[in-house]
DNA sequence: CTCCTTGTTGAACTCTATTCAACGAAAGCC
DNA sequence: GGCTTTCGTTGAATAGAGTTCAACAAGGAG
């Protein structure tokens, strides 16, 4: 019934079509069956170009995981003390322009299959790599590594808050995290002063923006 | 096969059970035969006692919320300084001793059913009163609010990094969350000063426990 | 025009969740 | 003690979703 399209063609209608079922609904609520009905096509076809279900899925998640990725990109371009809060709105215009991806990537079912916390994963980590490694942390000993990933999971509430209130201006956000970011890396280089001197603490100081934040 | 029991011993024993095995595998990974098998009834008594398999799981995943609150709930008779340090250590004196509950919790199917998602959103609402209402934030503004959902964000992800490395002393792992906690309140109370004079300042400054913070 | 590659199909199959009528072990009654 | 009632428990039957595979046909090559 579907007319004949090239490899790459079809699977991108495949992997936008999940996009776009997965990020409003549960992985165990679409079907197979819906899926090739939604695309006009047979089932079998799914499987001929996807392992399975699972495969599908984790294909999917790998897209959104893609598309953020590019979104937050183009930060390390940018000068070091502004590259925290850049990066931040990049990330923040991806969150609101692309919010079905997003929820896919977060909400999505850790639980669906074990590949799909691997792809979150390294997502986060080269997301926090582009936006921190301008404060020379590079090989982040463990108490930045930790900062870090902490950071990046208040990053993650947020954007679902903000998506799910949007009650808070878009600016406002940035400074909250940013702040907090600045908290955690202050201590961070308190408990490792060793590494904590290699942190470029100009770039720390440029994380809140001139505003002051000391009580 | 199975000797006759009360009701509550046998929900207990299949609630225990599937912490167990949903703690370490995917929902899709456990079948309902296995469930049967491991806990030595049929079927069709798992169905009897839960009306399906997503509702045994949304109860499973209750149980792990339920264990976590009880084990955070005694901070909230502490004076108010300390409370977000005691609260933050019995967290992770929860983490470590129930990691199976609180990776059923936190890396369980969000997308399994749409309960679960509410489920772990109470939990965290109520986390978050009970370590922050000391500080006089009972009905948070959205800039305050905003800035304690990213922070158990922070708190989660530290958590999950932290049973997978295990090379940040607990305490230092607190600090530095209690450092970016006060990092984001400052800030929330700057940009929303109306309601950050309401915000015991006293107990902001005692957070990060007579340590130095500013650069 | 014919052949050949390959995108595509749909019916058959398997595996797992779900249902339900019947069983039997404890509790209550005479 | 025997009888009845209750209800925890069973397992075979059913339903529905994921998976497989042999065959089909559209489009280009010669």
């Amino acid at each position: 019934m579907s007319s004949r399209l090239t490899v790459d063609a079809r699977r991108a209608q495949l992997l936008e079509l999940g996009l776009r079922l997965f990020s409003t609904r549960a992985y165990d609520d679409v079907s197979i069956d819906e899926i090739a009905r939604e695309a006009g096509i047979s089932k079998g076809l799914l499987y001929h170009y996807f392992g399975g279900k699972k495969a599908f899925y984790v294909a999917v998640v790998a897209l959104a995981a893609g598309h953020l990725l590019q979104a937050v990109a183009p930060s390390v371009n940018l000068p070091r003390p502004e590259r925290a809060r850049i990066g931040l709105a990049a990330y923040f215009d991806f969150v609101e322009a692309r919010a079905p991806a997003f929820s896919a990537l977060m909400r999505g079912g850790l639980g669906v299959d074990p590949e799909v916390g691997g792809i979150v994963d390294r997502t986060r980590r080269a997301i926090v790599a582009m936006i921190l490694d301008g404060a020379g942390l590079a090989e982040p000993r463990p108490a930045f590594r930790v900062a870090a990933r902490a950071w990046v999971g208040a990053v993650e509430a947020a954007s679902l808050d903000w998506l799910e209130h949007r009650d808070v201006p878009r600016e406002e956000l940035i400074s909250l995290l940013v702040a907090g970011l600045g908290g955690m890396l202050a201590q961070a280089a308190m408990l490792d002063p060793e590494a904590g001197a290699s942190l470029d603490l100009s770039a720390l100081a440029g994380l809140w923006s001139g505003k002051a934040l000391t009580p």
